[in-house]
Formats: structure tokens, sequence, C-alpha cells
DNA sequence: AGAATACATCCGGGTAGGCGAATACGAGTG
DNA sequence: CACTCGTATTCGCCTACCCGGATGTATTCT
């Protein structure tokens, strides 16, 4: 499997805003996905598959209790991504800006 | 203007396996845009698009010398982010694998 | 067993954004 | 000046993927 593919896909998972401040709840602390559902205001099968995909990319992990599963940070470092992008981050296009143009 | 989509758009400039290729590049020294494209094998206009996006995000520089056009990494923390996700990639996928699935 | 709860997956619809080709722009060259 | 070269932008096309709603799957409770 391509790494460099590998790579883009890891950070695709943090190139949405909702994936983003589940992460960021997250790193304050273990919560069920119902916590995550109240605190994001998505549909509960939408982060549902947000969580999902941020746990295949190993950003978190699972921990399931009776009908309940929470998620946490499964790394320390991913702490240290996020500041560090955080850090840096003014970005304002991804491609051509075809929205900002105008015309008659 | 929400800083979370702000990160977000900042982690989605490097997830893309076009863009990642070109900043790794660009990390190994200054290049020209004709030598980004004889590297990636995208079209021109494509590579310049590219780099006009990572330019934005804050993650390179252009200077201009004629006719020609140099990129550069702006900020040594770039190479850090880099590689502290090459350090944590396991990504698998973003939604659900609808691809995967079949269906006759 | 049946109902309720917590979560996961599937479905159709809409949009962001990647792609090459064509075109526009600006700086050197003859 | 016209011409070429290096780069930037615009144009349709098409795929990836975000979304809610519906449905599926365990687990717990009565």
């Amino acid at each position: 499997m391509d790494e460099v593919a590998t790579v883009a896909r890891f950070f695709r998972a943090l190139g949405d805003s909702s994936r983003l401040r589940l992460l960021e709840f997250l790193l304050d602390g273990e919560h069920s996905v119902s916590d995550c559902v109240g605190q994001i205001g998505l549909s509960q099968g939408r982060v549902s598959t947000h969580l999902a995909c941020l746990a295949d990319c190993g950003y978190i992990q699972a921990r399931r209790e009776g009908r309940w599963c929470y998620y946490r940070v499964a790394d320390p470092r991913v702490a240290e991504l996020v500041t560090l992008a955080r850090a840096l981050a003014a970005c304002e296009r991804i491609d051509a800006p075809r929205t900002a143009s105008r015309r008659s």
C-alpha cells in the first residue's frame, strides 16, 4: 500500500470540522458516543461514522462497556499534532477560489 | 472566522496525495514549478494550483526570479508536522466503505 | 419473550474539490 | 514589436465524501 496515500488519508481525517471537533472533545477525556452527539450536534449515525474513521486512523480507541462505547485518544502524540497544527494554521483555500469569484 | 474550520482546512491541504508529495519534494529543498511538474507527473496547471494551495496555508513560500517561480518550505515546523504524522499514520477509511460493498 | 437503549451500517441526495485541457498573463528574447 | 517560455487561472467533468433518516445489531430491563 502506498505510504503517501496512507499519510494523506491520515491528514484528511482531521480535514473535516466535525471530526476535528470530536477529536478535540476527546482530548479533554474519555467520552461515550452519546456524549459526543450532545457535544457537536450531528445525527447519531454521522457521529458514529466519524468516530469509526478516527479510530481506523489510529487517533482514538474504543472501549465497550455493556451498551455503551467509550472513545479516548489513543496516543499522546495526537495532542502534539493538533497543537502543532493550531500553531501553524492560517489556511484559506484548497482549490481555485471558484466560490469567491464574482461574475454577473 | 471559525478557528476549527481553519485548522480543518489546514489539515485537508495535506489530505491529498499530490499535495503531500509536492510538500515532501520541497522539504528536500527549493524547487521551481517546472521541477515539481517533472517530479510528480501532473499537469502544469494542476501543480500550480496545488502549490498555491500549500502557499495559502502557509506551508510554503514563493520566490519570483524572472520567469521562474521557486517554492520552498516556509517553516521548519512543517517538517515536524509531517514526521509526526508519518509516525502515527495507519489510516484506512474516511466515510462508510461503500466502494468495498458489493451489489449486483 | 418483548420493549427499550446505545451504537453501527446502509441509502439516496447534494456539494467540495481533484483532474486535464484550454486559455490568460507576464517576463525575457530576437 | 512579435514570439517564446514559465506560470497562473478558468472550464466542464467526475469522484469522494458529508449529511440526515431509516434500518440493523447487541445488550439490558421488565
